[in-house]
DNA sequence: TTTGTGGCTATGGATACCCT
DNA sequence: AGGGTATCCATAGCCACAAA
């Protein structure tokens, strides 16, 4: 039988109401989060496109779901930031970055430069020369364009730079490259990008250790809960710069979704494989 | 010249989130 | 709990540029 639900959405009172057939509205405690194929097609498609402007559109995304910084932090990132702090992250293969603008608390009202509470993030060193050799390049062009259409004007500070102003780029403006070509989700946003990294940060942290349980035989919440709160405090929190418990809470329903998912998938093979 | 398109700004309201 | 800030969504309109 073919349930047809008609779910409004609250936030939008005035806007055409979804129709979900055959499915049930998710709950909006639970988390739905893109398919990393589908990811992969929307980064492919923005770096592909034939705009002038796709190369930092593709760039200030891919930085977003690498680094998940928030869209504003991305927007006020500057080119001084790109110094490393410190060498060695949790690998060594990692680098610390300090970010300072656009970061929330602490901030005083109206401050053009939108300085907030600094917080160190960590990103690979491959990712980070990808942005050094954005600044080296295309954005030195960026700002001859700036310099040409405001003559003696201050040079921007942020990094990334519109190709056609050569200033920096307004939070409007990303919102809609962001939501450019096919979009992994319908309701994909620069912050549901912020939980994806999160999402699948954890789950690449957790899935040795759900995979060692399970073939134990044990029971998968009691020990893996432990190390899912260890990764939560040292690697997603600090990336993040605050998480509450109530989102702590949705990225720990996601990811245990997850975990069981891969496990049947798992167990369903076994099964075959014994049936011969 | 008109028309179309892409990029952008300004505005505003509702909501989610963070800090004190 | 309340105030401030950011996010999300929508609309109107400006500008530069290029195709018709």
């Amino acid at each position: 039988m073919v349930v047809e639900v008609v779910a409004s959405d609250p936030r939008k009172s005035a806007a055409p109401r979804r129709r979900l057939v055959g499915g049930v509205r998710p709950d909006p405690g639970d988390l739905s989060l893109p398919e990393r194929s589908a990811i992969e097609e929307w980064l492919t498609y923005l770096q592909t496109r034939d705009s002038h402007t796709a190369n930092v559109d593709a760039l200030m995304c891919w930085t977003l779901l690498r680094t998940a910084l928030r869209a504003e932090e991305i927007l006020r990132l500057r080119v001084s930031c790109l110094q490393p702090v410190k060498k060695p992250g949790p690998h060594d293969h990692d680098a610390t970055l300090l970010v300072q603008y656009g970061t929330k608390g602490g901030r005083k009202p109206n401050d053009p430069e939108a300085r907030g509470k600094p917080r160190r993030i960590i990103l690979s060193l491959r990712a980070l020369e990808r942005l050094q050799d954005y600044a080296r390049g295309r954005r030195k062009i960026a700002l001859r364009t700036f310099l040409r259409k405001n003559p003696g004007a201050a040079e921007p500070r942020e990094l990334f730079l519109s190709p056609d102003t050569g200033g920096p780029i307004a939070y409007r403006t990303f919102w809609g490259k962001w939501k450019v070509g096919p979009v992994p989700l319908p309701q994909w946003s620069p912050h549901l990008g912020r939980h994806t990294w999160a999402c699948y940060t954890l789950l690449d942290e957790l899935y040795p250790m759900a995979e060692a349980v399970s073939r134990g035989g044990l029971e998968l919440a009691g020990l893996v809960q432990p190390h899912f709160d260890h990764v939560i405090t040292t690697l997603i929190r600090p990336q993040l710069g605050h998480i509450s418990a109530e989102t702590t809470e949705m990225y720990l329903k996601w990811v245990a979704a997850q975990l069981q998912v891969s496990r049947a998938h798992r167990e369903y093979a076994n099964w075959l494989d014994r049936m011969e």
